[in-house]
This record gives structure tokens, sequence and C-alpha cells, in this order.
DNA sequence: GCGTTTTGTGTTAGCGGTAACTCCGCGCTT
DNA sequence: AAGCGCGGAGTTACCGCTAACACAAAACGC
């Protein structure tokens, strides 16, 4: 990186003063009550009132300040999201979702980064709470439940992804973690495979859990045996899953021809690894993730995962914070998982 | 997805009344303004008083009104971003980095996709403005120069990402694209290869055609002939490329063994598309991206490509615009991007 | 023609904070 | 003893907007 082109100077933007709803109604010779009816299209205004307010509106461009529209009517149209990191990529598209379905209702978006870090996340909710957002979207929430609960009793609407509520006064967006393993376990086992890793997500991590315990219920009613020592947890990267993998392999208990991933990123890592040890997926190891993310289907070997509809997860949530707001008591939702096989376990 | 789980009633979240500002003033025995003097740290209270509202203010579980704070200071501590696709992996990491830099300075992030839709990005950034955000970080502006100038007029700091400022008000954080694309074509016919593709980007996207043009003037430079139907325009994503350069390679003008793509999500299009001709990647044709996304490394063949510092992109752009807010004069920046030599240009 | 509604608009009072000023009492000069 | 400075509060007004009520003029009913 280097520094060039020019300064700037900001005089010319610092707006004089801001124009507010008294400029305008001094403009247009009405009062604020007005301008404010003829902004927000209630009350009665005369057709002649509602064009010259208009006008002088237009003329000024004025803009009416939320906040104190917020402080008034007490609601902020605002919706907090929350996610454990962003450039992981199981989440932009949840963002995505949701933003979508929040600007089709006029509502903006703020998002916070958990960054993996309790101290952040706890963080995050109480500024969002301080900022008044109508409500909040959580998205694998790290925190305990009881402290979870907590927080999220200082927002009016609470909606979690990947995570049961436990205490906590919200509703929950889940995917069948169980189903999945299930799916994927069979599927091996369809494919001759018996010797069975599992490479976990972080340990924090709610649906880290789920699924590994889907994995273990999977393997256990199709009566495979299960090797502690195949059983791995790591952060959700695609490095820690080659760490993870790469240490596994140089180990004595190499042997193993198939492996559940918690996450896509986390497979990709495994296969690295694999390949990088010299054997070949699927011949030697197949390898299933989980999440569907875009990659999945462009490495190669393109991989073989569950795909989690992550979109409407995420405009779900946002119209499930609406139908709180709206005093509605929405229901819990489970995602199914769809196996989408491609070449890492064919 | 199919649903399930149970009902939750909220009456037990809505809190009874929010607590203010008054509630703990009463509460500690003082007045509203010693309270606001404890919780901001700022004017003089005895150890004693500050004490009992601390206390006070533990017990009700206060959390103050932002919206409240805002509108007396005349700022929200808020900085909206706008991008065009959060799902475009080359944006994330630029987010990251922007709430990273927003964090650490106790600022929140507001998040709007613009959906490669103008009036959704112009609408976008009237709303952050009502929002009374304290700045825009805007990535990839697609909107015509005059009027991205007048919607930034009515924000009090602007940092565009990848689009030079103009007419507009706005500091601009640009990538070296000229460098970027001489790099990449001199490493092209360092490797012999002389009939490049350059498969460019959209063309209301400003940064495409920085890029385009580049490109063009880096073979001229480097003597080489340009075929115009060799030069496409494809929107940024995997699929176009994939559309884009079939196309090319099912027409006649299929000889070319070098190719230039304005993102790596179009040079996995590009390069699928190849393979699926029956071409090798890099044997008949050598790819080359931009962006250097994570995906980039993980592919098969790994993709050669201009690595972009999009995390510190995204802070600096968020301590630009604090730079701006103290009234500083900050100078646009330009980041050089830098070859990053994989396997599908060696 | 005189109440009664309807219509169009203004007035008032906050929403929850904070800036800016005021006020009181005490110790310290001189 | 009068004056001063200062620590430690409280008061007032206002940020920009809107809910709720008030009220005059016009339209209506019989």
């Amino acid at each position: 990186m280097k520094s060039g082109g020019r300064a700037r100077g900001y005089a010319g933007t610092l707006q004089s003063q801001r124009v507010t709803n008294a400029d305008v109604a001094r403009a247009a010779g009405v009062s604020s009550m007005t301008v404010s009816r003829v902004v927000n299209g209630n009350g009665r205004v005369s057709d002649e009132t509602r064009e010259r307010v208009r006008r002088a509106i237009e003329e000024l461009g004025y803009q009416p300040n939320q906040l104190a529209r917020s402080l008034t009517q007490g609601r902020t149209r605002t919706i907090g999201i929350v996610v454990p990191d962003i450039t992981n990529p199981f989440f932009p598209e949840i963002v995505r979702g949701a933003e979508d379905a929040a600007w089709e209702a006029g509502y903006t978006v703020a998002l916070a980064n958990a960054v993996e870090d309790q101290a952040r996340e706890r963080a995050a909710l109480r500024n969002l709470a301080g900022h008044r957002v109508d409500g909040v979207v959580h998205c694998s929430p790290r925190l305990p439940d009881h402290e979870l609960a907590e927080l999220l009793t200082s927002h009016t609407a609470a909606v979690l992804i990947n995570r049961h509520a436990g205490p906590a006064p919200a509703v929950s967006l889940m995917v069948d973690d169980p189903l999945g393993a299930d799916i994927a376990v069979k599927h091996l086992i369809g494919a001759g495979r018996t010797r069975l890793v599992h490479l976990g997500g972080p340990t924090r991590s709610a649906s880290a859990g789920y699924r590994r315990s889907g994995f273990l219920a999977a393997a256990k009613s199709a009566g495979l045996p299960v090797d502690s020592e195949l059983l791995l947890n790591c952060e959700p990267t695609e490095e820690a899953g080659y760490a993870a993998v790469s240490h596994l392999l140089s180990s004595s208990k190499r042997e193993f021809d198939g492996l559940v991933a918690y996450n896509d990123l986390g497979a990709l890592g495994a296969i690295n690894a694999i390949k990088h040890a010299g054997l070949r997926v699927p011949d030697d190891v197949a390898v299933i993730g989980c999440d569907d993310i875009r990659i999945a289907s462009l490495i190669s070997p393109s991989l073989t995962t569950l795909r989690i509809e992550k979109y409407r997860m995420g405009h779900l949530a946002i119209q499930t914070i609406f139908e709180l707001q709206r005093g509605g008591q929405p229901t819990d939702v489970t995602f199914k998982p769809e196996l989408i096989v491609r070449e890492s376990a064919p």
C-alpha cells in the first residue's frame, strides 16, 4: 500500500445546518405538525397544502431525522444481527437474506461480529440494546445459556439461528443436525466406509455439539464402532481443519476411510490435509461437509455436503422478528439439510 | 424446511417499561443530570454519590438510550457501509475490517446491500442519511458520478472504496488497477502467452472500467495486439464468468492462451468453462484472477491472482471517516496489488 | 337557521438525554 | 469581616419529531 492522490477539504460538505421539520414548515408557511403529516401521509391535509409542503421539502432537501422519530415512536426500524464472523462464508448469505427481508419492510440492519470472543459478543448485544434496535438476530451464539438469556431479555424480540433458546426468551431457527448426521453417516456406510472421523467444530458452539451428538447417534444406530481418537474438534476454518487432520494422519491412528466435517471450511482443510499426506479423496477417504457454501461446488474434488438454506434462514429470521413485534407467537422452525452428492463422497 | 418446536410467549420479555435516566435518578435520590454525569464520567460528582448512582444503575439494569444521546449530541456513533452484495466474497473481509475498526472506537456499523440495483443503492444512501450515521463507507458504487456526488453531500463524511470520487465530496481508497493489469499481462507474456482474453466486470462498475483500460494499456505497452472479440464483460459471479467464456469457446474465436479476469469469481467460472471444453489450465490457457479471495488458494488448479488487502482497506476506511470527523484532510490512498503466483498461471 | 359533524390546521407536551448555566456552602485569603 | 474560588449538586432549555388534543371554518342535516 502506498499513499497518493490529493487532499480533499471538507468545507463544502459540512451541511451548513441540517434542514429540520421546522425549516420546512417555515418555508411552506405551515406548522411543523403539518409537515409531519405530509411526510408520514397520515392525518388530514388539503391537497393544496400538501403540494406546497412537498415542494418545500424538495427544495430544501429535507430528510426526516430518524433518531427523533424513533425517540417519539418508541421504535427504531432497525434490527441487529450478530454473527461470529462475517468472513466465514456461511454467514454472508444469512445476512443477505436478513437484509433483504429488512429492506423490504423499510428496516435497517446493524451488523456486529462476535469474533469468537465472548466479551465482544456480550458487548455487541448490549450495544444493540442501547441503540434500541427493534430486535436481534443472533447467529450461532457462543455465550453460555444463562448469560445469553439474560442479555436477550433487554431486547424486544430475538431470534437465534443454530442454537436452542433454552431459557432465553427467543425463537430458534435450527438445522436438523441429527438428521443431517444420519444422512451423512448412512451415505458413507452405503459407500462401504466403516471407519469414520468426525471433524467437529469449536466446543463452545452449540451447533458443533448438536452435530457431534448427531454423528455419534447415527454411528451407533448404524452399528458402527466409534473410536474416540477419531473425534476431533477445531475452529471452523480451513486452516484449523487442515491442522487437525494433518495431526491425526501423522499419528498412529491414520486408518480411516470416511470423514464427516462440522462445516465445509473444515472439510476443505481436511481434504487438503489428506491430499498432502499422499492419499486420495474420495478413493482413500470420502469426505462430507456441511453448509454447502458456494466454494463447495467449485473445488476439486467438489465437495459432497449437507445443504443448508442459509438465505431463507436469514430471511425468515427477520420475518419472525416482525411477527414477534405484532405480538404473534411464532414457533421454532427446523430446516432439513439436504445431501448434495458430489465428488468427495460419491 | 419444516416447522416444529414449541410456541413461545413473549409476555415475559416485553420489558415492563424501559428504565430511564429519571428512574435511576429517583432511585438514587439525585437529579437526572447527576446520573448523566456518572454515566459519562464527566463533570464533578462526589465519590459517595457516584457509588450510590452506580448501584442504582446496576439494580435497575439501566441502559442509556443512544437515540436520545445522539439527538442531543448531534452524532450517532454509527457508520453506514454499503456493499454491492455481501455474498460476494470480496466484501466480507472489507466489512470485517471496517467493523473491527468501528468496534475499537465504540462505533456501530449499519450494513446495506445495493444488490446491483441503482434504486436500492440510492435508497440505501438516503436511508443511512436519515439515520444520521456519522459517515458512510461505500464500496464499489455503481451510481453515476453526479448522482453519487449529490447523495454523498447529505453525509457528514464519506469514503469510497474502488471508485474515484470525481465531483463527490469523499475520500477514495483505490486499488492500483493499471499496475495490477500490467503485472498480470507481463506475467502471462513472461510465460509465453500472446493471445489474451480480458474477462471484464459489469460495465457500470467503475473498477471494471479501470481494470479494462489497465489491461488495454498493459497489452499495448507490451506490443500485444488486442482482439476486441476477446474483451468480455460479465457480472462478477462464477456463473457469469462460466457463461461468458463458454460462449467465447463455442464461437470461432477460441484461440487464446491466457486470460485475465476482473475478479476471482469470474476467473473460477472461466477455469471451469475451459475445463469443460476439454482444455487444460494452465497448459492450454493460463488464468489470472483478481482479489485473492479465500477460495483462490483452495481450488484446483489453485488460482494465480492479484492480492488486494481487503481487510486493511475496510479498516482504513473507518479510520479515514474518523479523521474526517476530526476535521482532518485525509488523502486518497492507493493500494498496490500483489501477484500471488499459483497453479493457474505459474 | 342552528346544532352537529367534518375538515384542515395549530398548540402543547413530551420522548430521554445533555449543554450550559445557576446556586449553595465551605474553606481560604487578605 | 468581606470577598473569592471551587466542589457538588440542581434547573432550564432544547435536540427533532409526533401523539393527543384544541379549535376555527366549512359542510351538513332537518
